[in-house]
DNA sequence: TAGCAAAACTAACACTTATTAGTTTTTTGG
DNA sequence: CCAAAAAACTAATAAGTGTTAGTTTTGCTA
C-alpha cells in the first residue's frame, strides 16, 4: 500500500540504502532483518527486492561509498602544495567532517565491513590498506623534510586514524562540545600533544 | 564423545568463554552460532548448556570482565601520588597492554556490547560512562595544576581512548612494529604530538 | 480512459537459529 | 567395582532468516 517515496535528491534505492545504514548501525548488519528494514520504510519485505538485489548489496553500497570518499579526498590532498602538517590537518578535518555529516554510513563501513562477501571484502580491505600506506608515506616524507618529529610513521598514522574513528562515541557528548571545538582541539592534540 | 577439557587454570566454563571470545571477535556476536562454537571445542551444541546458561551469558561475562579490569585499574591509579601526566601515561600503557594481552575479550567488549540484554546493557554503559567521567576529571585537575595545556578535557579523553581502542587494527602490522615501540611512540604522540 | 510498466502485495520455501527434553555415556568417589 | 553425579548425546521445537513466485494494485502516458 504505502509507496516508497524517493527523497527530493535520490532514487528509491537511495532511500532504502540510507535507511539500511541507520538500521545496520543500530542493530548491526547480522541482527538487522529485511522485514525490519521494510517496516521503517512502510512496506513489506519482498517489495524491497523490486529496487535492490540483496541485503548484502546494501552493505556493499554503503561501505564503498565511504571508502571512495576517503580515497578521492586523499587523491586531491596529495596534489596540493601544502606542507605535510597542513596536509595531515586537512585529512584529520575531513575525517571529522565525514563523521559528523555522514555518521551512519561511516559507522557501518567501520564496523560491519567484515560481513561483506567476496570479492567485495578483499576489495574493501585492499582499498583501506592502500589508504593507510599512502598516509604512512606522507608522514615519512614529513619526517624527512624535518616538519615532523622522528617517530614511527605507522604508529603515528594508526594513532590518528584511530582517534578520528573513535568520534563515533562523541555523539553522546554533543551537548557538551561544539563541532568546531572538537575539530580544533583534536587537530591540536594530535599534532602538538597535551603535555606542557 | 569428546570431552571439554578444562585448561590448567580455569573451569570448563572458562574454556567455553575464551573460545566464544575468539568466535565473537571473528564473526560478530550475531553471526556466531552455538553450533559453530561447539565445533571449535569438539562437542555438540546442546552439550554446552551443561556449563553455561545461554549465549548471551557468554557475552556478559566477556564484557564485564573487561570493564571491571579497566575500572579497577583506574581505582588504583587514582590513589597513587603521581603527577597527572604520569597517571595518564599509566592509563594509556594499561590500555595498550590489555589490547595486546587480552585482545579477543577487549575487542568483543568494544564491538559487541550492543547485543547485551537488559539490564546488563545499561549496567555496562553506565560503567563505561563512569570511567570516562573520572578520566575527564583527571585531565581537568591536570589543567588546573598547570601540568597540561588548556584544552577541552572531553576532547582530550575522547582522543586518547579512541586512539588506544584503535590498536585492534595494529594486529595486522605486528611484523613491522614491536610492542615496545608502539607503546612508547603512542604515549609520546598523545602527550607531546608529532609536529615539531 | 485504456493499457502498460512499476511496484506493491500474499504465500511459501528452504534454512538456520538458540534452546529444551529425554536418554546414554563417561567420570568420579567411596 | 559399583553407584551417583556430571556431561555427553540425539531428536525435536518454535521462531526467524533472506529470498522467490505469482498475483494484484498503482500510476503514468498515449
Amino acid at each position: 500500500m504505502a509507496k516508497i517515496r524517493p527523497g527530493k535528491n535520490g532514487s528509491k534505492k537511495d532511500v532504502i540504502t540510507q535507511k539500511a545504514a541507520v538500521l545496520f548501525k543500530t542493530k548491526g548488519y547480522s541482527s538487522a532483518s529485511m522485514r525490519e528494514l521494510a517496516e521503517t520504510i512502510g512496506v513489506e519485505a519482498p517489495s524491497l527486492y523490486n529496487h535492490i538485489g540483496s541485503k548484502s548489496e546494501l552493505l556493499q553500497i554503503i561501505c564503498f561509498k565511504v571508502a571512495d570518499a576517503f580515497t578521492s579526498h586523499l587523491d586531491s590532498t596529495e596534489r596540493t602544495g601544502e606542507t605535510v602538517p597542513e596536509k595531515i590537518e586537512a585529512i584529520i578535518r575531513f575525517h571529522i567532517g565525514m563523521m559528523l555529516n555522514d555518521f551512519d554510513e561511516v559507522y557501518v563501513a567501520n564496523h560491519e565491513w567484515k560481513h561483506l562477501k567476496e570479492p567485495y571484502l578483499s576489495n574493501f580491505l585492499n582499498q583501506r590498506r592502500g589508504y593507510e600506506k599512502r598516509f604512512v608515506q606522507l608522514v615519512e616524507s614529513g619526517i624527512e623534510a624535518g616538519e615532523l618529529k622522528k617517530t614511527d610513521p605507522y604508529v603515528a598514522v594508526l594513532t590518528i586514524l584511530s582517534a578520528v574513528r573513535g568520534l563515533e562515541f562523541w555523539q553522546h557528548h554533543k551537548k557538551n562540545i561544539s563541532a568546531a571545538t572538537l575539530e580544533d582541539d583534536m587537530v591540536n592534540h594530535l599534532l602538538n600533544g597535551i603535555a606542557k
